[in-house]
Order: structure tokens, then C-alpha cells, then sequence
DNA sequence: TCTGGGGTCCTAGGACCC
DNA sequence: TCTGGGGTCCTAGGACCC
């Protein structure tokens, strides 16, 4: 048996932790910039806000009553490894899936023992964290998220519910579950099975697997699978080095300035560099992307990216900026109006497979160590003084990239300074 | 005025080879 | 009139996740 354990609207739980007066309303936490609404408390929900709404399309009368903040991600990041931490001490086998959902392998346990442990952890969770979680127990990762839709939303199970593969409970949930709400099913494929007549999951899960693949994707044909209880889909271990590193931000404001787009990619390249020295790899090619707002349909639209490959692999920060730089020039157009522009590092590899080549009589051994230090002193410097402590070239006044997040709670548990603005 | 950011996996199709 | 077939590798883009 394997466990979901998903914390409950985990960025509007992580600010009532430090501000219990938010209990009880309407409360939702906002992407960057402040655009869309990104978490919502129940009672935001009730009000009818989706997931992903526009902050500024939301109807005034919402806005009024709602509680809306900028997100806080130093908070969140450390309030996920809390609850991560407090996992591990009810099994060895935890997959951080995302900042707030764990799979919690239970292997070996005597089933009929479970629910028991999954109430257990989830007062732990709700004692040491302050993070209510709830906890769907199945044979299959499929499995585990319809159970753990269903300890959510479900008053009888209080949080926790666990699910065999086969049995009356799985059936009558599967019965009635819209097939797009299951993990891996979205609104492309969900339209494309209504024209073949399956709506809920438990249709689909009696549909030919081997048809479907043909007709579908192995990806469908998996999930399949994993409905009739047989584990079909593992998961990569996500403590594993990335294979791609992007870094990207919408601007505050658009911006036809070159200027501008260059000290962006130059922070977004140093943010990614930092990235990727710290899962110790090198980047053999970096992408850099511009476009224009897609939304803004009556605007001429542009959106382009180029690859950038590299001599040879390296993680040095400067080295980047040069590729990236260039990759810029390449792309630029005048007379666009650009909301964002990011870069994205491909072809990793792990920088112990450091290759000898023939351009080792360019960089001479001494040029590589000198290199890594300069990066490594750099990194410390910003990890201890705060991001940005150090940086290569100047910054600029009055940027185009920074963002708007004039909501935003103090970072309770990383910054002393702002701890000291809680009022009491 | 204002619409997130960062990932993964899979597939189709083109280029190229023999 | 007729113009192979099968394999690999790479890339772009789609779909999905949170």
C-alpha cells in the first residue's frame, strides 16, 4: 500500500499558521505579479473563485470580502520540508512529489492497521507543523489520489481513507468520478473519450487497455492499469538532478526596452546558474525565449527562443550570460511590447563526467579552478547575505522585471527582521 | 493597468543512413 | 508506367502535473 498525504490548501494553511485571525474567511494566495489566484481556503472556494482565476477579473464584491496575498515562497519552501521531515518518521520510503504532496510507501504494514496510522500522522503533521494534511491509502499512485480526493472531500472518512482495488467503496467512488479529474486526465483527453462515451473513471477503467494505448497513449493506458489496482506508473526520484533548469518571470509592466530584457536574462541567468552548481551539473546549451503578452490579442504578437550551444560544458555564471546575451541579440525585435523573457539550460550533465577535450590547451587547468572558486564564493556569499548580496554588473533603477507582490507576509521562518512584524 | 513558474513524458515527423 | 524499406536520432510541440 502506498500513501498520498496532500496538505490542505497548503499556501493558505502555511499563512494561517502565523496568523490565525485569517481562520474562518475567505482567504486565497496569488501567483507572481499578483496575476491569478493560486490557492484558495474553502471559503474562497464556496464563493465560487476557480483555481488560476485572474486577480483582476475577479468580480469586485469578492474582492472586497476576500482576504488575497501575495505568495511567500521563502515561507512555503520551509514549511514543506517541515512536514517532509515529519513524514519520514512514519516510514523510509518518502517521494516528495511537490512542495505540498509526499507519496509515503507502507509496504509490509498489515493493512488493517492503516487508517489508524494515517490518523496518527495526520495529527503529528497538524501538532508539529501546524499543516493540516489529509491521507489516501491505495495499491496504486492512481489509486492513492482518488483516495485522497475522496478523504478530502468525504466528512465520514475525517481525513483519511484507503482504498483496495477491488471492493464496493472503490467501485461506487469510481462510479461517480468525472474521468478528467483523475491524475493524468485533463480536459484534452477528457473530450476526446466523451466522443467515445467514457465519463467517469470507473468507465475508463473498464476499457480495453491495450485498445486505448493504440488509440490514446501508453500514458492512458497506465493509468488504466493502475485503476484495476496494478502499479504501472513509478516515480522518478525527485531528489534526482533536473534535467532541464529554466529560470523566467513575467515583467512588472511590459517593456520595448533592450536594456531592460538584457538585465533580465542576466538575473535570470545567474538565478540558474546558482541552480544548477547546486545539483552539480554543467550545461552544454543555454535557451533563451522572448515574447509578448498573449492576451493582449490587439497588440502584435511576437514570441520567439533560440539554442545557444556552448564550446564546452560549464557552470560558470559568466559563460551563460555570454551564450544568453547572444542568444538575445539573436531574437530581439524592435517595436514589441515583451511581458517576459526566461532562459532555460538543457543538455545537463553531471559535472564529475567533466570532459578533457581538445580545447583544454584554451582553458588551462589553473583558468578552471580559478572558475569554480569565483562561482563558489559567490554562492556562499548570496546563501549567507541574502540573494543578490553579490552579482555580476549592476543593477538597474526602476526595472521593468520586478515584480509586484505588495501582499506579501513577512517570512516568518527564514528572516529574523521580518519576524519581529508580527503583531501580537 | 493588471492573466504564474517550473517541470516531465510522449509522439509525430523530418533528416539521415544503408 | 514504374520511383524501397527500415532503422535511428533529433527536435518541436502537445499534454499534463502542481
Amino acid at each position: 500500500m502506498i500513501a498520498l498525504v496532500d496538505c490542505n490548501n497548503f499556501y493558505v494553511s502555511c499563512e494561517r499558521v502565523f496568523n490565525p485571525r485569517l481562520e474562518g474567511l475567505p482567504v486565497g494566495v496569488l501567483s507572481n505579479n499578483d496575476g491569478c489566484v493560486v490557492a484558495r481556503s474553502n471559503e474562497l472556494k464556496a464563493l465560487g473563485v476557480k483555481m488560476g482565476e485572474a486577480m483582476h477579473l475577479l468580480p469586485p464584491t469578492i474582492r472586497r470580502q476576500a482576504v488575497l496575498l501575495s505568495s511567500n515562497y521563502a515561507l512555503y519552501g520551509d514549511m514543506s520540508q517541515r512536514v517532509t521531515r515529519t513524514l519520514a518518521e512514519f516510514s523510509p520510503h518518502v517521494e516528495v512529489y511537490s512542495i505540498d504532496e509526499s507519496f509515503v510507501g507502507f509496504q509490509g504494514f498489515d493493512p488493517a492497521t492503516l487508517e489508524a496510522r494515517g490518523q496518527r500522522l495526520r495529527q503529528t503533521v497538524q501538532q508539529w507543523t501546524g499543516i493540516p494534511v489529509s491521507v489516501g491509502f491505495a495499491p496504486t499512485r492512481v489509486l492513492a489520489k482518488v483516495a485522497n480526493h475522496a478523504a478530502k472531500k468525504i466528512s465520514v472518512y475525517e481525513g483519511v481513507c484507503r482504498l483496495d482495488a477491488e471492493g464496493p467503496a472503490t467501485r461506487a467512488l469510481l462510479r461517480q468520478l468525472p474521468v478528467t479529474e483523475l491524475w493524468g486526465v485533463a480536459r484534452r483527453t477528457g473530450e476526446r473519450l466523451a466522443l467515445i462515451g467514457i465519463d467517469t473513471a470507473w468507465q475508463l477503467r473498464e476499457a480495453d487497455p491495450k485498445r486505448m494505448r493504440r488509440a490514446f497513449s501508453v500514458v492512458l493506458e497506465r493509468i488504466i492499469w493502475e485503476l484495476r489496482g496494478r502499479p504501472a506508473i513509478e516515480l522518478d526520484d525527485m531528489t534526482a538532478a533536473k534535467q532541464q533548469i529554466m529560470v523566467s518571470r513575467s515583467f512588472g509592466r511590459l517593456t520595448s526596452d533592450p536594456a531592460e530584457l538584457r538585465e533580465a536574462i542576466r538575473q535570470h541567468v545567474a538565478r540558474a546558474g546558482e541552480k544548477l552548481r547546486r545539483q552539480g551539473s554543467m550545461t552544454s546549451a543555454v535557451m533563451v525565449f522572448v515574447r509578448t503578452n498573449p492576451f493582449q490579442l490587439d497588440q502584435p504578437q511576437y514570441r520567439k527562443s533560440v539554442v545557444v550551444p556552448l564550446a564546452r560544458p560549464s557552470d560558470d555564471t559568466r559563460d551563460l550570460a555570454h551564450a544568453a546575451n547572444r542568444g538575445l541579440e539573436a531574437i530581439f525585435l524592435k517595436g514589441y511590447r515583451y511581458q517576459k523573457v526566461g532562459v532555460m539550460l538543457l543538455d545537463l550533465t553531471a559535472d564529475t563526467h567533466r570532459q578533457l577535450s581538445l580545447d583544454d590547451t584554451l582553458q588551462s587547468e589553473a583558468d578552471r579552478q580559478r572558475s569554480q572558486r569565483l562561482m563558489a564564493t559567490v554562492d556562499k556569499l548570496n546563501r549567507e547575505l541574502g540573494r543578490d548580496a553579490v552579482r555580476l554588473g549592476l543593477p538597474r533603477k526602476n526595472n521593468a522585471w520586478a515584480l509586484r507582490c505588495e501582499r506579501r507576509t513577512p517570512r516568518y521562518t527564514t528572516r529574523w527582521e521580518e519576524l519581529l512584524r508580527i503583531k501580537l
